[in-house]
DNA sequence: CTATAATGTAACTATATCAGTTACATTATA
DNA sequence: TATAATGTAACTGATATAGTTACATTATAG
């Protein structure tokens, strides 16, 4: 199951954006109902990603692309980051003697990551912008 | 990350079918190299699921059907049991009070079901037929 | 200039999952 | 009846996640 950090993340700009630059770690946090550290923990993944900006000493975040070409892909590459950016662990040291253990690894390679591929694309189809709309229209 | 039980499951799979009847959960677990409890666990996740049939005292395990008709989404679905069949976690309890807060998991829900049916679609391209015929034949 | 308040992190905890392992009950068959 | 295999329970170590406390750093309001 892929983390809860990933929606958070969402959460996070979608805040930021409606917001208008004087939105606070600790504000976030009492929407998303956790701890502002959590918050904090993700909005570093995001700047390190490019996706915000924020300074010590400083109130508020601001976005540093606009929401509209943020995908849900853009902030799971953010903050979901599995080893090598592999979503399926294919096991390693399977017997080289017989013929399974032999080429199993790389049999599975390619129909595997064509299925991360698949729901990476699926994951791009889908702005940030485009659920906060939703959202603002349900008040 | 998706878990190695995955590309087990499907290393199991493809040495019952290639060794006809006489294979043990031990000598199984000489090839994928790890103990045979492992395999023994994950065989027990494929009979409930249909895929497969062992007793025990009886050496040896079959497949319920051919393997042309078991697809990797069939594998991932038997060995793999997030919370209610949901690959991303959405946070709960986000505050009502707040606009976000109130409509971010229902709006959230939908693309991202989206992209595990296209990542689940995908897998269901692949049969374990197909990765056990390429096996075969690199030997 | 100083007090305040926010960010950025380190460090610790509790919890859960995974994979490996030991142990043993159950069961079919040679 | 002895043997050998399956089916599971139970424990361990490793790792990830999320929550929490603590504190250094930094900008700014007064």
């Amino acid at each position: 199951m892929i983390s809860s950090r990933f929606t958070v993340a969402i959460h996070i700009l979608a805040l930021i954006e409606m917001s208008e630059g004087s939105i606070t770690s600790a504000y976030i946090a009492g929407s998303v109902n956790t701890n502002p550290v959590v918050i904090r923990r993700i909005m570093s993944l995001l700047s390190k990603a490019g996706l915000i900006e924020s300074r010590p000493g400083v109130t508020g975040m601001k976005l540093v692309r606009p929401l509209e070409s943020i995908t849900f892909l853009d902030v799971y590459r953010a903050v979901e980051v599995p080893e090598n950016d592999v979503l399926f662990a294919i096991h390693q040291n399977s017997n080289p003697q017989c013929v399974v253990g032999r080429n199993v690894q790389n049999a599975l390679e390619e129909p595997l990551l064509e299925a991360q591929r698949q729901m990476e694309l699926s994951l791009a189809n889908t702005t940030v912008a485009q659920v906060v709309r939703q959202m603002e229209s349900k008040q």
